[in-house]
DNA sequence: TAAGTCGCTGAATACGTATGCACGCTATTG
DNA sequence: CAATAGCGTGCATACGTATTCAGCGACTTA
């Protein structure tokens, strides 16, 4: 019973062979005999051996890691629960290709690329985030420049520089309005931030619009509220639109968690959802589902989701091309918009 | 300008020293001069160079990463959102130390320290986890005797095995419960497991029969149902007990997840929270403040749990000695218990 | 002036694995 | 039988850093 970890190299003693030959044992070489390989993998198995990933990727030139950037406002505590499937999706879709993920939710640097892939942490990253775009683009445009491998969970902007999966935002957005339209809503209300911050609100935004117009509706400024995603944000929209003394009977919120802000506001104002305003969300996180009344809201797979993102992060690392694409959004219909 | 990412050994032929002084300029080493040190870093900086971290922790022996298991079912793609609160304060604080955070949420294996520590993943293992608990316990034994560094989130059950840090959950629902009697409610049920696969909710069960008691009201079993945490196994549990027909006023639900279910199943049944039932959670979930009505709830120090848990794991790893604790609960008082 | 001290630096080496290359052995072919 | 090919293995080495030890100059002290 040796106190300190088993190497290769103590392997090799047992095994009567040679530390490369258990090396390439481990790693199911096809340069090395059947009866061997066994052999050493049996004893390996014994002594409870890993391989210390350290020297196999100093050696290798390779981590086989994945970074995770969340680029959500540190400060707050209030995490979308959109990305914590999105997470745990990404940590599965990972696993089961043999990478870890390191996860982190803040900027410590302004260059990630060295943070990660130069300090040999990860072979590529992956972003997430609502929001606060703007702040971010320069980097991923630096990114890009100095050859890292990362892809963006978000809109797929042409012309921007980078690799992005995202949802069809401006489908689902146009989906969800056309639900209301079509249970005879007509004053329908927007709630979320369509400035170039949030390009995947300003998708949305578009749906919208297509919705009102191609059913003869016009767009009311006096109707349209920014907001970003947190319920208080919701809220605080809301109020402000009901503050406006503009009439309506339906709200179209860019995301769940402010769709329970402004059920919330909407409740304290005296308002019946779905009976006197009809609300609807999008992302389909878990609590929509129980709400009261549920939410109707647009479903991203976020399951599909994390297996592309991985997918196709390795395939970059592999140098292969890939395309950026969008996945098609799912309407969920509840009881929130009186269907 | 290279093609490949610099070296020690490049720094040092730039500034006209040897590798070994760049190694230890970069780590600020009092054994360099300053004015050297400074050229190096200075070169460093121009050159957007970072320490190899392979390199660096083959040769240290000691990854500084820390492991972040999440024991949540994998199946399901809702996870408490107050794990995420903890994700996000956990890796802040592993980030303020110095660390990486490798997060997972499946069990790949059995051996966690083989698969973390002997393969110098990372030198510390963090738990987080509500319930399945004597599913995971025999491994945790076997990681206590093997001398792993890890620490779990959860109850600080006397004579375990390993370290824990947990928050006071007798107190917390003992406050809670106190809470709704003083309102004056009477006949309060009580959802969730309290089986050995939750010691969590079996010491939150303690303090609600200790309020109970103290205040001479009689434990009833018709108003006791199991349930794990999540708004399905709520609602379920909540239904069961309407379907007794035992009358009851209030109901301590173990989480704010089940207590959303049990809200949920109540009006569905028509009947008003606060009104006819008072429900109080705990976790004080984001979404809590939002709900309708408020929910009164038990809050978790998430971002001082996230602290000590990483500066515990820490100690351990220096070779410290850490005493397992709780932190204390905070009731927050909300519109659904009708206060 | 010789011995000792202090401050800084470089030479040598180790960390544990993966891989290019050469080598020996057996089987095949002409 | 010689030449060739194929298979399995070992030798040597490289990955990039951190650390031990020795060395060197300058400076103090007797």
């Amino acid at each position: 019973m040796k106190d300190s970890k088993p190497t290769s190299l103590d392997i090799a003693h047992l095994a009567g062979v040679s530390q490369p030959t258990v090396s390439r044992a481990l790693r199911n070489s096809p340069l090395v005999s059947k009866e061997t390989r066994e052999k050493i993998q049996a004893i390996a198995r014994e002594l409870n051996y890993k391989v210390d990933v350290n020297a196999s990727n100093l050696r290798s030139q390779s981590t086989k890691t994945l970074a995770l950037l969340l680029c959500e406002d540190p400060g707050d505590s209030m995490i979308n629960p959109f990305f914590l499937s999105m997470l745990g999706s990404i940590t599965r879709a990972a696993a089961k290709e043999g990478y870890d993920l390191l996860v982190s939710f803040q900027q410590l640097s302004e260059d990630w690329r060295a943070d990660y892939e130069d300090a040999n942490k990860a072979n590529g990253i992956i972003f997430l985030g609502y929001g606060d775009y703007t702040q971010y683009i320069d980097r991923i445009s630096r990114l890009d420049q100095a050859g890292a491998h990362f892809i963006t969970w978000g809109p797929v902007v042409p012309g921007q520089p980078g690799h992005f999966l995202g949802c069809d935002n401006t489908l689902g957005a146009y989906e969800a309005t056309q639900h209301l339209i079509q249970l005879g809503r007509k004053h329908i209300a927007f709630i979320g931030d369509t400035s170039d911050d949030c390009p995947e609100f300003q998708d949305r935004y578009r749906g919208y619009l297509k919705a009102l117009s191609e059913h003869g509706l016009k767009y009311n400024q006096q109707l349209h509220a920014s907001a970003n995603s947190t319920e208080t944000m919701g809220f605080d929209a809301t109020q402000t639109i009901l503050e406006r003394t503009e009439p309506f009977d339906s709200v179209f919120c860019c995301s769940d968690l402010m769709a329970i802000g402004t059920i919330q506001c909407l409740r304290e104002n005296g308002y019946s959802v779905p009976d006197d305003i009809a609300v609807v969300g999008f992302d389909d996180i878990p609590t929509a589902s129980h709400m009261t009344p549920p939410l109707t809201t647009v479903q991203q797979d976020t399951i599909k989701a994390g297996e592309l993102l991985v997918e196709n992060i390795l395939s970059l690392i592999n140098g292969e091309h890939i395309e950026s694409r969008l996945l098609p959004p799912q309407l969920i219909i509840r009881k929130s918009c009186g269907s």
